[in-house]
DNA sequence: AAAATCATTCGGGAGAGCCGAAACGCTTCT
DNA sequence: AGAAGCGTTTCGGCTCTCCCGAATGATTTT
């Protein structure tokens, strides 16, 4: 972990975020903005358009589908997403809710996969969207079944960020909830991260009860009561049992 | 063109990969694998790490969810994308069948998205899967609609490879079929990628008629006969109409 | 306990990347 | 048309970075 560095590929990565963040760019535009010398960052172009990673078309440039290609390789091969995908669809019918599934990576929480049911709202969530794992509902539930250690790690490196005004930032408040989200074996966000928004989720184990990711239903506060709730509550944990179980035929 | 390289970058990307080949690897693996000293290998991770785009954990090095993101925000910016989203499920719903939404990139032909029916065969299809231009319907609708000048450049750099003893590698039959395709607005195989199976696919075209890409059903020869290929393919016709339509709102 | 295997650190030398400057190509203005 | 403006691409000599063998440390196997 010393952190040995290499110019050339931060800078690479740099240029490929740049790229991505604004969906492409010419030489110039990007050497602004990344404050590199515009024939240093021509060069990078052209060895990354070698690689396969980039492409140009009327000296613009933008990242190729090899990364579609690589990140669903990737997904393809987590355990934990085979486990589930047919659940996945199933909430969806069954909530019309926006479902996800969602997995711990680098302190943060990610989506990994997501299912629209019919009456889905329209969020922006796509599979690898990233967001705090204190600020939302998957995220207590996989931070729950992490050990107190390694939950104070996180906040000292990631702090608890506020996302609305209804985000958690004190970490006493977190570490009861995760007590009660053992407890009841879900967890739930009440606009935490998304203003208007309640999310319910439960944790997927294996069989050593390590924590593997979470499965999310996603809903508006004015559609889902406290009826509902506890119905959705119910499946999302009926959910999370059956891809535990799937997790040992993978 | 020049083909200006960086030597740190080729050997970035060739870990990442190797990385996304075989799902991870340790070291000295990958070191083995690539015919690079152990300690460079060891270096390049090191870098990789810091940006985020690999992870180790116990000394197994893999890609991250970061190359989700990056394709996916990619693919949510391609107009023809959002422009046939909703037609891939209403496609899959009626027919069944394997649908996919497929463009070209770098003499190839790539799925960008992918949506399964409720009888689909499990193909190895996913988003970001490439394949030859010539060897299935979908490219073949894609070539089609580009300068006969420009697919002789295609053929030229790729060749016409064999994938079956159905495919294609006489230019002459190439050429004589994407006439066709013009005439009868869809392209069809059967078995020239994979053997038994027949693709059924309609170009996408815009507004000044360039090429955006070609929406395809795939199903067993078997389930297939010949009326209903007639009726899968004024479907995808009328679907690739409908999306050029879109894309004029997108 | 010894041996074997693999990961990690270190450092001096080679060569790769760096970027200013100039050339080039394309569009826009006078 | 001509000239000016703007962005891209090429070039090349200097510098700094990456390179990798060898030593060390960590783990697993015999």
């Amino acid at each position: 972990m010393t952190g040995a560095s290499n110019r050339s590929v931060e800078r690479a990565f740099r240029i490929v975020d740049e790229l991505a963040e604004n969906g492409g760019g010419r030489v110039s535009e990007l050497a602004d903005r990344l404050e590199m010398p515009v024939s240093t960052v021509h060069n990078y172009l052209q060895a990354l358009v070698e690689t396969g990673y980039v492409t140009v078309e009327d000296k613009e440039y933008s990242t190729t589908t090899r990364f579609l290609e690589v990140g669903h390789r990737q997904r393809h091969r987590l355990e934990v997403f085979q486990a589930v995908s047919d659940e996945l669809q199933d909430i969806a019918a069954e909530t019309g809710e926006h479902v996800t599934l969602m997995v711990e990576e680098n302190d943060q929480c990610v989506i990994v996969a997501v299912q629209e049911g019919p009456d889905a709202v329209n969020l922006f969530a796509y599979p690898g969207a990233r967001m705090p794992l204190h600020a939302a509902a998957p995220g207590k539930a996989i931070l729950a079944h992490m050990s107190d250690d390694r939950v104070q790690e996180i906040i000292d490196r990631q702090g608890l960020i506020e996302m609305t005004n209804q985000t958690i930032t004190d970490p006493d408040v977190l570490f009861d909830q995760l007590e009660e989200i053992r407890e009841q074996g879900y967890a739930i966000d009440e606009g935490e991260r998304i203003a208007g928004m309640v999310c319910i989720s439960a944790p997927v184990l294996d069989k050593s009860d390590e924590i593997r990711g979470a499965i999310c239903v996603c809903g508006p506060q004015s559609r889902i009561d406290e009826a509902r709730r506890a119905e959705i509550a119910d499946i999302v944990k009926r959910s999370a049992n059956v891809t535990q179980v799937n997790l040992d035929y993978v």
